[in-house]
DNA sequence: AGCTTGATACCACAAACGTGGTATTTTTTT
DNA sequence: AAAAAAATACCACGTTTGTGGTATCAAGCT
């Protein structure tokens, strides 16, 4: 094959050893060519901006900004941009917030490196790549109602072990309405008490810890 | 360098993407050779038996057995054994216990590649290498009081949002007793209630969601 | 203009949680 | 054999949490 028609890469990840691993099966390809790297999510848009690459794959989080935020950005100035989410594992949400953002598809680290390049192939051919066990995992949620802003901010007060009275004070708003912010979120994620609540939230990728 | 002298080097890890990396920058080097890889704990042992590699490289998580029991299962048999425990990122427990087995380094997947080649040469060398950011997270914790079994035990109930009463029944305890090891818990890890205890174990990697 | 959503606020009540102290038994360590 | 650590149990008390219901206001959508 042509070297020109050839899938040109780019990979975006901040682990130099995953970057290595990457490049190595994708060179490997006769159909495939790892045209640049970035380690940092800046890094990601410039060298799109330069390599214009057939198919981009993007670990969600980087040193700088959230791999989501690179896609959007890149995104912004190259609307048709095929680009791959590759993470060890997130819950539920990123994976949809991706798709929201216009991911064409979605790989765990984990998965043999075969899953990987054929869905570099497909989403060059303009298909979507999502595996089963993702997909079903996001269509576990699919229905439930998503946490307001506020809601995160006070589940992530939560998380740091605040009381009612200082979530209160640190939002500046009364602790009634903290209450009801729990209740509500308590009641979407399905949760019996605010503990098992930031935990479901800590699994399905809505806080951190 | 003659291939006999050569760093002989067993990876273990379930990511393959990563193992091809690592397989990549270890060939690289002129010193080293990478004589046999696992992707499980069961693997790393014969994989070991077979090779008796000079140094390990050993992923904490993998799909049967912890990183940490395959580390003791193979220094059981080979007291010299050379391992260094790789990972994404976890906890000062984590690392700590790594050591208390018998780990001669530890290091993050997020390091830069020449970092672990000079590690491997370092172990090779009967030296040990715990990077200096690690090392001060366990220092902050060293003089802390270890959870109980027990007291783990309730930690991890406690996440699955479980009320006192609910944990005394899966135990077979009084809710008496179940406040006295949360309070005990509590106490050891400087958390204010029941929720910050999860977060804090959790960051610490003394419990997983 | 009407509707929905998100955020705000208050009240009252019951349930659960966290703190203080004391005490027994078993296991482990010295 | 003595001491220390871990697990068990009970009581009393105040604090915090969670539930139910009602209501206002602003922003965005139809």
């Amino acid at each position: 094959m042509r070297e020109q028609d050839r899938i040109r890469v780019l990979c975006v990840d901040d682990h130099p050893l995953l970057r290595e691993g990457i490049a190595a099966i994708v060179n490997n390809q006769p159909d495939m060519l790892l045209v640049a790297e970035a380690g940092n999510g800046g890094e990601a848009i410039q060298q799109f901006r330069k390599y214009r690459p057939d198919v981009t794959l993007m670990d969600l989080r980087l040193p700088d900004i959230s791999g989501i935020d690179a896609l959007i950005a890149i995104r912004a100035e190259f609307d048709e941009a095929k680009v791959v989410m590759l993470t060890t594992y997130e819950g539920d949400v990123e994976i949809q917030r991706s798709l929201e953002a216009g991911a064409r598809g979605y790989l765990l680290k984990s998965m043999p490196p075969k899953e990987m390049i054929e869905a570099i192939r497909q989403v060059h051919q303009g298909k979507k790549r999502i595996p089963a066990e993702l997909a079903a995992q996001l269509a576990e949620h699919l229905g439930d109602e998503a946490l307001t802003p506020r809601e995160i901010e006070v589940l992530e007060c939560i998380a740091g072990g605040n009381r009612n009275r200082d979530i209160a004070e640190q939002l500046f708003i009364s602790e009634e309405t903290v209450k009801v912010h729990i209740k509500h979120l308590m009641e979407k994620l399905g949760a019996a008490d605010r503990t098992q609540a930031v935990a479901i939230g800590v699994r399905r990728g809505i806080i951190q810890l």
